[in-house]
DNA sequence: TAATATTACTTGCTCTCGCAATCGTTTCGC
DNA sequence: GCGAAACGATTGCGAGAGCAAGTAATATTA
């Protein structure tokens, strides 16, 4: 149950450092899993999937990153109803700027009170939670 | 990072189980706190703060409750400005009730797989992330 | 005491998201 | 091949939540 809590706490704390950006933490894990994918891109169903939303809230999405250039779309040539979503090189860019904001955000988080077994076992345990699920993410 | 990931997969489960009782989650946290109250009774913003949302949301979530007699609403004799959300006879049973359905789903998550060691541990850690925030809820 | 600041709460506006309906496309069964 | 079922994407609508403005009451300061 303390799940609840730890989510609402760390969602305030990191969305508001992610608005450096001009990301929200949702627009992030969306570009980290198109990061994530070899081709670089992914169906909207299959990032629905993912990130755990609907369809509709992709397409809504990738909207404004589609404005700012981090993504782009491209269509299938066998398929024609596959709309995907690809990230640009300003988008990696972004990925990477915002992934090192992350962490150095965790680690201040984590700084004293925590040591490396402690962490790695709260990843393991969260871990297990959640296997079986699609979406994970490192 | 996890965390995200293994919040919105529970979530998803609890807030289907609940809609049993015609409650939503933040309901019954809603409730929860006022029940952990000794007086059985909070303020609005001080709800706001251990809930972590805006003090209109309070506002807006305590109406319905006060509609199903869950909550009822009592104002200081000495401050006028403050309007008590209070727990009655019908909220109690209500959160005793959903307690027990959340422990019975808790057990299906956990059932295999878990040892009791595992679960005080995560719930350790987790602990441990939040402290020195406010809402703490067993 | 009087004016200002602060606090608790409510309301209007806006944004986000999920659901359901729709459209275009593909695939399956005959 | 051809109609029907399935699928991917988009759009309209309603619910939920935050922000900012407004109101009423209390606290503070001159």
């Amino acid at each position: 149950m303390h799940l609840l809590r730890a989510y609402s706490a760390l969602e305030e704390r990191f969305s508001g450092a992610l608005s450096v950006h001009g990301l929200s933490l949702k627009e992030v894990l969306l570009l980290m899993h198109l990061e994530r994918e070899p081709s670089g891109r992914l169906t909207r169903v299959a990032l629905a999937k993912r990130l755990n939303v609907s369809a509709s809230t992709v397409t809504r999405m990738a909207q404004p990153l589609e404005k700012c250039c981090f993504v782009s779309r491209e269509t299938d040539a066998r398929d024609a109803r596959l709309a995907f979503v690809v990230l640009t090189d300003a988008g990696k860019e972004a990925v990477t700027n915002t992934r090192a904001t992350l962490q150095r955000l965790s680690s201040e988080v984590f700084r004293d009170r925590w040591t490396k077994e402690d962490i790695s076992q709260l990843a393991e345990l969260l871990g297990r939670l959640t296997a079986g699920h699609p979406g994970d993410i490192s």
